[in-house]
RNA sequence: CGGGUUGUGGCGCAGCUUGGCAGCGCGCCUCGUUCGGGACGAGGAGGUCGGGAGUUCAAAUCUCCCCAACCCGACCA
């Protein structure tokens, strides 16, 4: 009874040791025996070695599930899910399940590294922050529905962490000296976005760790110091996590500042597409992609010219019109509502409008298309029949690829009414020009010429020069050499844990399970007892204590089960070795050695096995 | 926020049209036989059928309201 409870209410690791237990009390825990005699004796050595508790498969919780839940669609969400990694709480907040953690601190452990190794510096912010800082850049109010907040007994407003700008900024704000600086901060920590519309497993969530570093330097030139810096450090963390990457140039969005490089990494559950030139490498996010087009011949300006065109509602049915014009002769109204001013936006026939480029541009926070109401109430006719020509009373903004145009045909602001005969630059009152047009596959590179592809893939990680809008909103001024005090230059430098975590999953998996690289896996091998009788156990134990001295992340599948269960659990997990001992392989003194990526499997005696697993595990983790 | 789909034991599903004992597969527990690729037999445990209200002798099933999750879109760092 009380040995019972003991294993009940123990958890594994404070098991205490044969000696103090009663005699009598462990014969009905015999498994705990092994786990007590082998602290027992290895105890000490392990402690240094590695800090953890031993692993035997039969008492990790590891919830591997048969059948994926079927509201998981991505691969990485059904793969996590199924092998017991993690469960969903609600949407966009996940439970990290014990082999789930582990993944998600290897790859926070490699982040830091590579971190550590440009010189930054881990600190840990609040993740709960007063309205007031908030209000001081400015961001309460641009920030918008993306950040949670609430407020305290006192009736006070906070937020909680969505970034920490501000937050480092007020820290930064007592750096006084050129002489101090660089300085890279950083920290691994949570952030809380109250996204849209959460999805995909761990690929877009609520609630996730994200290492966020920030540089400060005393000029633009040390702001691409660091900058270049994190470049090399993420390329490098991409490839030690095994998740394949590309830079792309990307819009900053609500960071503000200069420029901002993304990182993607391929796949179909991602949400961007970015723009690539197969030829000499260009690539950019649609948001900020351009391309060459041909040029028209328009002919000679002609005059302006209104025309019946009636039940004519769309570009199509206006190119086919007797009388009407081909789609890229003619213009595309949008009537758009900027922060609540109405706006009307120009692109050609048969180009698509980006609103990131929009919202970039104009520097609008809060962007949608019309009503139908407001669109009749501001321009008098109804969609279909829009034009801008001759309108003053609203700001106009046009692609850059109408420039210059002439004989264009839009439409006129009256029902079943089009202009002719536009000339563009004469015809319409355009406030601003500026790229808004969405890049299609196809179209001629900018820089060479080549026909440009697209692929969705997902945001890996994301870096920024900010320039100085928050060192001037939080007053991070220092003396330059000159004495000059000048505003810092800051750079910020974001890093999602889980979703990295969840992106490798989507880079490395196969119709079995996850293929983890060596740098991630929950265990870098598995010892698979085909039988669990005494000397099975014994042979596993040995090679399992060898692994372990050598630092190695090893798993004992001591589990009361079948072979093919095991098998199929150790693929499902996705531990990258295997040792597999059966009562056969035993006889002639061979264990079975198998790669979970090729599947290749040989017999390797049982003296030389963990040899070579140690050896193979230390060259993954090298390379 | 708009459109769509779905909520029934841990997971996957049937039952709903036509109201009448809440079922199946996997998983779990016990015993036995098995044991190198998700075993077999016997016995067992586990469910306020998403929630509330209503109709009815009777509601998983019909009506109304609400909630949640997922997918597409919008949005998004």
């Amino acid at each position: 009874m009380f040995g019972h409870r003991l294993v009940a209410d123990d958890p594994i690791g404070v098991v205490p040791t044969k000696s103090e237990c009663l005699v009598g009390v462990w014969s009905e825990v015999s498994d705990r025996v092994d786990i007590a005699e082998e602290r027992h004796i290895h105890g000490p050595r392990l402690r240094r070695a590695v800090p953890s508790a031993p692993m035997r498969w039969s008492q990790l919780f590891v919830p591997t599930l048969r059948d994926a839940p079927n509201d998981a669609v991505a691969p990485s969400h059904q793969l996590l899910v199924r092998g017991g990694f993690m469960r969903q709480l609600h949407a966009g907040h996940y439970s990290m399940l014990p082999l789930g953690w582990k993944v998600h601190q290897k790859v926070a452990q490699i982040v830091r590294e590579e971190i550590d190794a440009l010189g930054g510096q881990e600190c840990l912010l609040p993740t709960m922050h007063p309205a007031a800082i908030w209000k001081e850049s400015g961001r309460w109010d641009t920030m918008g529905e993306i950040m949670f907040r609430l407020t305290d007994r006192k009736g006070a407003e906070n937020a909680l962490s969505i970034t920490h700008e501000e937050i480092f900024a007020t820290v930064a704000s007592e750096l006084s000296s050129y002489k101090q600086l660089p300085q890279i901060w950083y920290q691994i920590q949570t952030k809380f976005r109250d996204e849209a519309r959460p999805k995909s497993g761990l690929l877009r969530v609520r609630e996730f760790h994200m290492k966020d570093s920030y540089s400060f330097d005393v000029d633009a030139a040390g702001l691409d110091v660091a900058f270049e810096r994190h470049d090399v450090a993420y390329r490098r963390i991409f490839e030690r996590l095994g998740v394949p990457s590309i830079a792309v140039q990307a819009s900053s969005g609500a960071m503000g500042g200069d420029s901002s490089v993304e990182f993607m990494t391929p796949s179909d559950a991602g949400e961007d597409d970015v723009v690539l030139c197969p030829d000499c490498g260009y690539s950019a996010n649609i948001e900020k992609a351009t391309s060459a087009l041909p040029s028209i011949d328009d002919g000679a300006a002609g005059e302006l010219e209104m025309f019946d065109t009636p039940g004519v509602r769309t570009i199509k049915a206006l190119a086919e019109f007797d009388g009407g014009a081909a789609a890229d002769h003619q213009l595309k109204t949008l009537v758009m509502i900027l922060d609540g001013t109405v706006t009307l936006v120009v692109v050609r026939g048969d180009h698509q409008l980006n609103t990131q480029k929009l919202a970039d541009v104009t520097g609008a926070i809060d962007i949608r298309p019309a009503e139908t109401e407001e669109t009749v109430a501001a321009l008098g006719a109804h969609p279909g029949s829009l034009g801008a020509v001759n309108v003053t009373d609203h700001p106009i903004v046009a692609d850059l690829a109408l420039q210059g145009r002439v004989n264009m045909t839009t439409g006129a602001n009256i029902d079943d009414k089009h202009h002719r005969g536009v000339s563009v630059e004469r015809d319409l009152t355009v406030g601003q020009w500026a790229d808004l047009r969405e890049v299609s596959a196809g179209e001629a590179c900018v820089n060479c010429g080549t026909a440009l592809t697209i692929v969705r893939c997902i945001e890996i990680g994301h870096i920024f020069k900010l320039g100085t809008k928050y060192s001037e909103a939080f007053g991070v001024n220092v003396s330059n050499a000159d004495g000059k005090v000048v505003p810092v230059q800051m750079g910020s430098y974001g890093i999602g844990i889980g979703r990295n975590m969840a992106a490798a999953v989507e880079a490395n998996h196969d119709d079995k399970g996850i293929l983890w690289p060596m740098s991630i896996a929950p265990f870098h091998v598995v010892i698979t007892l085909m039988r669990v009788d005494d000397d099975m156990l014994a042979a596993g134990q040995t090679i399992y204590d060898e692994l372990r001295a050598a630092g190695i992340d090893v798993l004992l599948d001591d589990r009361d089960a079948r072979a093919g269960v095991k098998f199929a659990d150790s693929e499902l997990i996705g531990i990258p070795l295997r040792i597999t001992l059966g009562p056969r392989g035993l006889k002639e003194g061979n264990a079975e050695y198998t790669e979970r990526a090729s599947g290749d499997t040989s017999d390797v005696p049982l003296s030389d096995v963990a040899a070579k697993a140690i050896e193979h595990v230390r060259a993954a983790l090298a390379s």
